[in-house]
DNA sequence: TTGTAGGCGTTATCAT
DNA sequence: ATGATAACGCCTACAA
């Protein structure tokens, strides 16, 4: 059923049923109801894709994340998606996982699509290779992307200063508690791993506490991890009274390996994690976390690609400031 | 750049580059390489859209769920997206939320994208206003739905037999441990909801257990759900030695809350959750659920779409069996 | 082996 | 106010 069956059935011209479809003026009330009527009785719905050709836009937007099981993008993917759906447009999905092969299929797929524009989450996207994919395939297309270094003309970064966290958590800490053994769980290679390392380092020579090497450990995401660190800090024999940690699922097997040791929480090891997803909440006692603001950073970067799409201009840099939630654990 | 621009640099017509394109035979070697030449240096891509319109196929799926910010809907997207990716197909993700009207509007949006099927994941779908909606709008289009009693032509139904995990819990818990007095945490509203519920009446009645309507509660789902559950069952003054929970993360809650009274897990109150996500392992003891086997259920969701577009017939109807995991609440 | 022409379902520009 | 017609980018007979 297109709008030539339409036209006939209603004995007009098909530019007349495209115009009572789209509203514009110049059309009598009569046929305006004649053609609505024939529209009702069959359910009639424009192709999309017929308008895109002619309109060039498709009105869908690439969401790329690492992994929607992870919470951590579930919440952003999630805010995007209705972000976007009330702007009028559809998000297609992307989990592009670690394998840097894919990311690239992904990105030829989307500009195969003609996706108005594509946004990227995370920190991982930030590689050469993607930058490679976008300057192949996105050359003319509007990328929004978050925690990335990566920069264009179509680029535009939304990023939430999670480093920021660490002076948050450091602040507290050591300055208003005092601490000066305190222990970092780093996340494996990411770029936001790193800055956070760094600001660790500097924060901690800011309030002269020398730095150790011993009381860093590096582990990958996720309660075992967590437990693993622990576990590791614990082999070398490191003395710490308070623990930083990169995520908050990591933190909660941490707790579990720090409780294994009959170390207590708050009591003997405050802890901070990062996310404030329900983990964080489930927890017990409730994590003191550092909350990255994944709702804000969904609105953010789904606003950011509507704006860019109407012409409006934007910064090409937009920071977000995570915050210190003080339940339990510190 | 189309493939009138790529014809004119390459010294053919348009049809040679298409069939360059899309590995025809007939072309010589010789224009092909001059043609994959011209191809290569502007990174052409096809526009998926102007083929669409002429093969009247999208390979767009659309993939529509309560809200991935939920690990179950966040665990089955994430397979479907990645199968569907294997096959070709691309996802459009869409959270339709509890407001009803909205499934109605995505479920246009589809139709108005021409996507080639579209997959309903999850009991609450399964309302005479999606009923209507498919019948509306989707009437020619395949729609792979689970754990849904929709019928129709173009409906292919997978569910999970949730309710046998009822039956499981019962046998495990009254068959095998002798236990009697076994309280059940319902979730709200679901279809799946009221089969549980149906289910551990009629497995009680079995062994002989009389049906005590104070053993009972509805609450929602999450930690909340969970605490207000045994916190409405100590009000009412009811005794049970086991419960069995709709969720794992609603059971955590609800061990919370026995805590709280100062019972035991598993020695005083045996527990037994649903859907074996990170929360059951991460609890403490580690929760004893029963594993309704996302991946899995994503995987067949992908694969009867890829078939049904295929033209090969599968079952209409298919179901999935969860599995008991013992761990160390039960 | 290669090229020409018609069609896919719309919108938009001209006429009428 | 309405209608004819040319795009939009691609595929596919059919011709050459």
């Amino acid at each position: 059923m297109n709008i030539y069956d339409i036209a006939k059935e209603s004995g007009v011209s098909i530019s007349t049923v495209s115009r009572v479809l789209n509203n514009h003026p110049n059309v009598t009330e009569k046929t305006r109801e004649r053609v609505g009527a024939v529209l009702k009785k069959h359910n009639y719905v424009p192709s999309s894709v017929a308008k895109s050709l002619v309109n060039k836009a498709t009105h869908a937007i690439g969401v790329m994340a690492l992994d929607v099981r992870h919470l951590h993008y579930a919440n952003i993917a999630f805010t995007i998606e209705q972000k976007l759906s009330s702007y009028g447009y559809t998000a297609i999905l992307c989990n592009t996982g670690y394998d840097r092969t894919k990311m690239d299929d992904y990105v030829r797929v989307l500009a195969e699509k003609q996706v108005d524009g594509v946004i990227m989450v995370g920190s991982v996207m930030s590689s050469e290779e993607t930058a490679a994919s976008i300057e192949r395939y996105l050359r003319t297309t509007p990328v929004v992307m978050h925690n990335t270094t990566l920069h264009g003309e179509n680029i535009y970064n939304i990023s939430t200063e999670e480093a920021h966290g660490i002076v948050l958590s450091v602040d507290y800490l050591a300055g208003e508690r005092g601490i000066r053994d305190i222990a970092f769980v780093q996340d494996y290679d990411t770029t936001v791993g790193y800055q956070k390392h760094a600001t660790y380092r500097e924060k901690l020579e800011a309030y002269g506490i020398p730095y150790d090497k011993r009381l860093v450990v590096r582990t990958k995401s996720g309660v075992e991890g967590g437990r693993a660190a622990v576990a590791e800090l614990a082999e070398r024999g490191a003395e710490y009274s308070a623990l930083i940690g990169c995520d908050d699922i990591t933190c909660l097997g941490a707790m579990r390996q720090l409780a294994v040791y009959g170390r207590r929480v708050p009591e003997d090891v405050a802890v901070i994690g990062f996310n404030n997803t329900v983990f964080a909440e489930i927890s017990d006692p409730p994590m003191t976390v550092i909350d990255n603001k994944e709702e804000m950073t969904g609105i953010a970067l789904a606003r950011a690609m509507a704006d860019v799409l109407r012409g409006r201009d934007i910064a090409s840099q937009t920071i977000l400031y995570p915050e210190l939630i003080r339940r339990g654990t510190a």
